[in-house]
DNA sequence: GAGTGTGAAGGCCTTCACAGCT
DNA sequence: AGCTGTGAAGGCCTTCACACTC
């Protein structure tokens, strides 16, 4: 697989962790339908992806999940571990790093910057703190490739492009505002507050239709026997 | 405006946050060429919005803010306070109420729930934990319409029915799987391993074209967990 | 019959391009 | 000249449909 979409790569990255927790259970295939419906699409995209994956199935007999999983690290996984900054120890930034530092071994979070002195110094899950100022020559001599934005929306465009000089080639920014970056650089945007509003506004939509006839349809599962929630 | 797509509803979002920030730096009117660089983007795209908000400029005066952000109200607040709860409160559960509770007035964080019993009555921002029997009830008492989904991916879909059945409409999921859920339900997902995992594949694409000048000195201690230089 | 592989069609947005206004 | 309003065109994905395989 040469070049991937973003949302190609989407669904790699759901496909991989449906069939992990399926091999988890002992089983050694699959079939696209069974694929396609925690992810959110047709059988034929599945079908599409895997084929692009350079993957083979047998009809009647689905695919290999061992076979899908390793086209899909080929893809997805970096041949190093990758490491990233984090920029900005707010509530946002200390609660990422406290939940996802270490969580996964192939991105590090290799260090955390702030403008705030008070924060200097600070250690979140093993991950110190430093002033901005020290950002590029930290980037370039541990060859970082990823920035996490964490600021406020002020502050995100010049942090982001001072990792962009700095030779950062990756962002992913949680600030509600879209960066200018250099054409090599991926931007990938996480917008907590726009999700909210967006859930909020498509909730209060539909809700009157829905009231007139309530309890019509019933979700079909297929995990209907996993009764106990949580 | 009757019906607005998911990405309409996105732009506004980020138009508005814009248009805040402009005010408060005295400004009263605003170019479509003004809001296209922050929202990503181009000007046709932004006036196509503003006029299906209702909204008309003048021809090399602008749009008025205010108006723009009475039509953008209009659009995205809801008439009165719309009510949430938290399903799983684990350390990202936890993590989110810390931040976001009370953060706008506009979306409430009424109730948490887990399965687990040590987490009852656990009080997060004000925010009590109770026992996932309890939802059902809570969500009709208080005519709730938003579910936080923060439970793993296994217990996701069971929690997304029960909310459902219970009669929410809008769900905001951070669990790496895309739930079913009936019809007039709305989902929006937001998965930060998935986003990671775009970061780091797209951040290491491009980067062989700028390897080329700096490939001199080799940091190749990969799993090393080293203090950091300073 | 049940599933895979894939060309062709369709849909949804975004952008282009230009008329109109001041 | 500069910017808005908008029909038309173009692009990117997704889905359809069906031949093919076991």
């Amino acid at each position: 697989m040469d070049i991937a979409s973003q949302k190609t790569i989407e669904r790699l990255s759901l496909y991989r962790r449906l069939l992990l927790r399926l091999r988890g259970e002992g089983e050694t295939v699959v079939f696209s339908r069974q694929l396609c419906v925690p992810v959110g699409v047709t059988p034929a995209q599945v079908r599409r992806d895997i084929m692009q994956l350079g993957c083979s199935g047998v009809p009647h007999a689905g695919y290999q999940i061992k076979d899908l999983l390793a086209a899909i690290a080929e893809v997805l996984d970096a041949p190093q571990s990758q490491r990233a900054v984090l920029v900005g120890l707010g509530h946002l930034g200390r609660s990422l790093l406290t939940h996802f530092s270490g969580r996964w071994r192939w991105l590090h979070i290799h260090a955390a910057f702030d403008v705030n002195p008070a924060r200097y110094g600070l250690v979140v899950r093993g991950c110190n703190c430093y002033a901005l100022e020290q950002l590029p020559s930290v980037i370039q001599e541990w060859r970082i490739d990823i920035g996490v934005i964490t600021v406020p929306m002020e502050q995100a465009q010049s942090v982001a492009t001072l990792l962009c000089d700095a030779g950062i080639t990756g962002v992913l920014n949680f600030a509600p505002t879209r960066l200018q970056v250099p054409e090599h650089v991926y931007v990938e945007n996480v917008d907590l507050t726009t999700s909210f509003e967006k859930v909020a506004y498509f909730a209060r939509r539909p809700a009157r239709i829905s009231d007139m006839k309530e309890a019509d349809q019933d979700i079909s599962s297929d995990n209907s026997e996993a009764d106990i929630p949580v």
